[in-house]
DNA sequence: CTTGACTATGGACTAAACTCTATAGTTTAG
DNA sequence: CTAAACTATAGAGTTTAGTCCATAGTCAAG
């Protein structure tokens, strides 16, 4: 897949993943002999799971500790399972907090709930 | 309550603290005659917020559309339950990508753990 | 062949979100 | 009282994460 397809697919643009390339978030892609990188299933997956992580508050050196140890295969598994266990242990922490920002929100729309049955009582 | 305690309990520094109040993403806080600041519990709890919705990657310009929204009563309840529920959704969103990751994590270690079993099988 | 859309590169530039600096007043503990 | 720790300010400086610019090769359709 080349660029502008992969753009498409990710929802990142061409110098965001030019950029995450230079970075070494991504594995670096193969090349056309033109000189066209060409991005194989395992770089899509690498870039969604980018997209996804950046929106979620990782920093990109998190997110770059966090590809290392789901695609590069460099570690021990021994190793791999230390860290990997931290990062969901993050994770943990992230959806304490969404859940935490949530029930404020749902406290507040309940309140109006509740404002709007005063208005509306006898 | 005032700066360096406000700094331990919310996690920010003072110039952060600051910098919130002058891009209006907290309430003023009211001074005492020397100059100092006084932090009440409504700020706190505003920075807390934005502590937890900065973790999540959330923007401040999109923490800032929230703390009015739950913080300022500038707003009709009408048009409060309507962004209130906007924020709700985004919310739902960035669980979701949350479980999606920790998924893969999972996948991961259960990958490790298989792995390991294949190791201390007969 | 031509033209527009695609690709590439290196490096300059930008925006967001702080962090630091220089200076100076106030408080607190010894 | 003294010195260290606290507070304040405005504006300069830094970091992170892109985004743009200028240039030039490649592809594809007419």
């Amino acid at each position: 897949m080349r660029t502008k397809d992969i753009e498409e697919k990710t929802g990142l643009t061409r110098d965001t993943i030019r950029f995450y390339e230079k970075e070494n978030l991504i594995t670096i892609p193969r090349r056309a002999d033109n000189g066209y990188r060409y991005y194989d299933d395992k770089i899509i997956r690498q870039l969604k799971m980018i997209s996804r992580a950046k929106a979620l508050g990782f920093t990109l050196k998190e997110i770059k500790e966090l590809t290392v140890l789901l695609y590069s295969g460099e570690l021990t598994p021994t190793k791999m399972a230390g860290e990997l266990s931290k990062k969901r242990d993050e994770i943990d922490e992230k959806l304490l907090k969404l859940s935490e920002l949530k029930s404020e929100i749902d406290k507040a729309l309940k309140g109006l709930c509740e404002y709007k049955d005063e208005l509306n009582s006898p």
